[in-house]
DNA sequence: TATGTTGTAATTCATATAGTTACAACAAGT
DNA sequence: ACTTGTTGTAACTATATGAATTACAACATA
């Protein structure tokens, strides 16, 4: 299992909110367009982005903006907008046994590391921000 | 989205072999009472152990064992064994628009920062052996 | 008021995992 | 050889999740 391309979509989002933000309205149905999904789905990412006080959108009128500086940006905060994150990134298996010793300090023991390696993941993540990846885009658009 | 149960249930089953295996027949069956899980999971789970050769499991006469120097075992190698992870740890929406700018690049931009955090990960995974695994569990039990 | 857009509910579709049943292949004891 | 218990695996079902889609009320602006 992995994590789902809500995130992609949603850096893909802004990444074209910001690039066309200038010349075009940054409608629902015009950044889905580039991203090539449903636009329903970038009103729902939209409005996750908006709970997290990343963009605002403009209902009626139409167009989304970004109201955060993009070096205060980071992946992680995309990430934990659009993507549920608290019940952790790895599964554990439901009820093992707590008659057995195993079974019983399975979560004692392991716990703890899973964390671990999410907590390095989500590090790395926090090092990128927007105002990084504008400026790798940038590069690349000429 | 998130990484499956696939792994803790291997780990759990890992664990299960190494403290009852002086003492049991460790087969599907006496494992997955543990796990709580049905006996076909941990065949499957045992299935894939042994093809990147951290058990050997006994066909007919039933029962596992680990032929992997426990210190040799990372969580990382679990990892690998029973999850799918060639594919990488995020999904990426399917078809971006090529015709767009920021369509075009968008792999290109964020690719290597998703890399980054799954490898951050993984080097986490890395550094817990089942030696360490062991030592908390035993420490546990008492 | 007319137009175009957002926000959201409801539904369908697709995919992935876990659970389950069934059974042939196999190993070891008798 | 026969019996017993187990593995390995296929096939199927059930369940959960996400994405796609349809539909429409609420809304903002000209």
């Amino acid at each position: 299992m992995k994590i789902t391309s809500r995130f992609t979509v949603a850096v893909h989002t802004l990444l074209a909110i910001h690039t066309f933000g200038k010349d075009y309205k940054t409608t629902s149905e015009f950044i889905a367009s580039s991203v090539n999904v449903n636009p329903v789905i970038i009103r729902r990412t939209l409005g996750s982005l908006k709970e997290a006080g990343i963009v605002d959108v403009k209902a009626g009128s139409g167009g989304a903006s970004i109201i955060k500086p993009l070096k205060d940006i980071t992946l992680l905060d995309v990430y934990k907008a659009v993507d549920s994150v608290e019940d952790g990134l790895f599964n554990f298996h439901d009820n093992p046994n707590p008659a057995c010793p195993v079974g019983k300090n399975i979560h004692a023991v392991l716990d703890g590391h899973l964390l671990d390696a999410q907590a390095a993941m989500e590090r790395k993540l926090r090092e990128t921000t927007f105002a990084d990846l504008v400026r790798e885009l940038d590069g690349r658009i000429g």
